[in-house]
DNA sequence: CTGAAAGCGCTTACAG
DNA sequence: CTGAAAGCGCTTACAG
């Protein structure tokens, strides 16, 4: 099974390796009548340009890459992770872009994988996902020379260019909206505290509790699982003053919530309020469906696929910021009761 | 950035290019005081072999390749891809293999993607998901002569490695189950009609009612969303003989199924079971918990991974078969009351 | 056990 | 506008 090669091109069409090259390529220096001869022929035989040769002889490889650190960030990854990739994929295939995607067990594996990855320009640029507090991923990148865009929050002295939802403004929006239907008592069921977005959410909430003078309660972190959800909301409806309302930092942390008050004779949205961060269909499915903040996940990704386009062939840009998150009320929040 | 190459091994090590290569791939040929110092050396300065010359050169690029389709897929295979992912990721890189992730937007971009892999010898094998009845990916994958194992029923006259969980037997016990509890009006919801599996289940499910001289429901088929499920419960439940159990192919349409059959004043179990294929935390979090049919994703993806190795190594295997999905009873599966 | 050389399939200056 | 050649960084017969 000899595979087809420029040479075979080239002799086909009666010009030197060279000049497929520049035709298939579509750079200068080839006459149009020659190139589309050459077209035809490569058309016409089903070739396929063997990238290992293209990119060893100094071509960009036209992949971008996305390393994914699992098992451990399974379920905080799941319902954002699809939809994201999805965004992503529409934009950079547009490009003629492919996306490389990657699991990794660890941070060093991670690390590992990008000096090779770069060492192979086996990628043009990385996205960044789930940023910690702090991240030392950000140097190494940095250091590396490796076109990156960060999805997160941009730490302090970042040069790489990044993109992230303006998650205060949501947790803003979630507060002062609690606060109107007249919520004093208002908890928090976070995620994992080392995550840089859940920081910024702690902020925030913390914040806007103070703006309202409410009496905060200290954010629960979790590792957003069911049962992490389903245990903080246990703790928190037996305290002596239990929260009105409480706010999960994911869906299925939520839904864990939601059973839970309803299996301790809560009335939802009567005696205990429920918002769930970031929509998805278990949220419309449960009863009642859950109030939820929503955001575009797949433009989200669309944009940094872009940021990252403009990275590679410019140089890093400035931070962009998406639309945040929305409320989107339905069944589980109301006025207090009592 | 110059990189460090093969030829920087050897002049630091005073031998030729050849015998770096030989002592870093482990062949034979080198007297083990060279490995040795050969080896310390690349250690020392962080080598890292160039995998496109190493391709271009004729070696094995360790590489595994996954393409998936989207988004038409995206909910059939979000519960259980993670899982399968998770499952070949353990194996694979225990034998230092790479997996590849690809999503593609259809078929023909599918074909043309495993085209282009073997082409450029990016893998060495490919696992193909998502079986369809007369599923021309297999007989092109065939032709082409890349290494591959199929996850689904084995077709007719396939000569590929497949593996597969016998979803006939898990029918049969569900069938059966629901029987002895009493349940003489048993119902399915289904997901894509032209899945191979699906096909699988229906035929099973069909004999299976036979077998207990059911009066059989035909199979609802859906896109497997929350809506679909619900419609389906809808009209089911609306019917003049309505059934008193029901088997949901994937988690999502049961939990909708669920909060349906509640609205409706329908108690669960005791109006209608509810039977949930894969397995699912939100399974355990609705309120009561699905009764659902559960199976070690993980472990059927290692498996795969494995069949794959072989198959690269020695040629096709024959079919491997995993252990089926078992019923897993909780909440919504109870005697027949009326 | 080791070295020198050819070759994998491209791209890209460099001459004409 | 086109051709001949060097080079990317490896692997692998082929001699010694």
């Amino acid at each position: 099974l000899k595979r087809t090669t420029i040479a075979d091109i080239a002799r086909a069409a009666g010009v030197s390796k060279g000049v497929v090259s520049y035709a298939l390529n579509g750079k200068p220096g080839v006459s149009a009548a020659t190139r589309e001869r050459i077209l035809a022929i490569a058309t016409q035989v089903g070739f396929r340009a063997n990238s290992s040769a293209r990119v060893l002889a100094g071509a960009a490889s036209k992949v971008v890459g996305l390393a994914l650190q699992r098992p451990a960030q399974t379920l905080e990854v799941e319902p954002f992770f699809m939809e994201l990739v999805s965004g992503l994929e529409a934009e950079l295939s547009a490009s003629n872009f492919a996306l490389l995607l990657h699991m990794v067990p660890d941070e060093p594996a991670e690390v590992e994988l990008y000096r090779q990855w770069w060492n192979d320009r086996r990628v043009d640029g990385v996205i960044i996902c789930d940023l910690y507090n702090n991240d030392a991923r950000v140097r190494f990148i940095q250091d590396l020379g490796l076109p990156a865009v960060i999805i997160g929050p941009p730490g302090s002295s970042i040069s790489l260019s990044s993109i992230w939802s303006d998650d205060e403004a949501s947790i803003w929006e979630t507060v002062e909206y609690l606060v109107a239907l007249g919520h004093r008592r208002i908890a928090r069921v976070a995620g994992i505290a080392e995550l840089a977005h859940t920081r910024v959410r702690t902020v925030a909430f913390e914040r806007a509790c103070a703006a309202s003078h409410l009496t905060g309660f200290p954010a629960t972190f979790t590792d957003y699982t069911g049962e992490a959800g389903a245990r903080a909301t246990r703790d928190l409806l037996s305290s002596p003053e239990p929260p009105t309302a409480i706010v999960y930092d994911n869906d299925i942390m939520a839904v864990a919530g939601l059973v839970t008050a309803q299996e301790m004779g809560r009335i939802v949205p009567a005696d205990l309020a429920i918002v769930a961060w970031d929509d998805s269909p278990i949220c419309r499915l449960v009863h009642p469906p859950l109030t939820a903040l929503t955001r575009d996940i797949g433009d989200y990704g669309s944009q940094a696929a872009r940021l990252l386009l403009s990275t590679i062939a410019q140089g890093p840009g400035k931070s962009v910021i998406v639309d945040p998150a929305h409320l989107t009320p339905r069944g589980t929040t109301g006025p207090v009761t009592k």
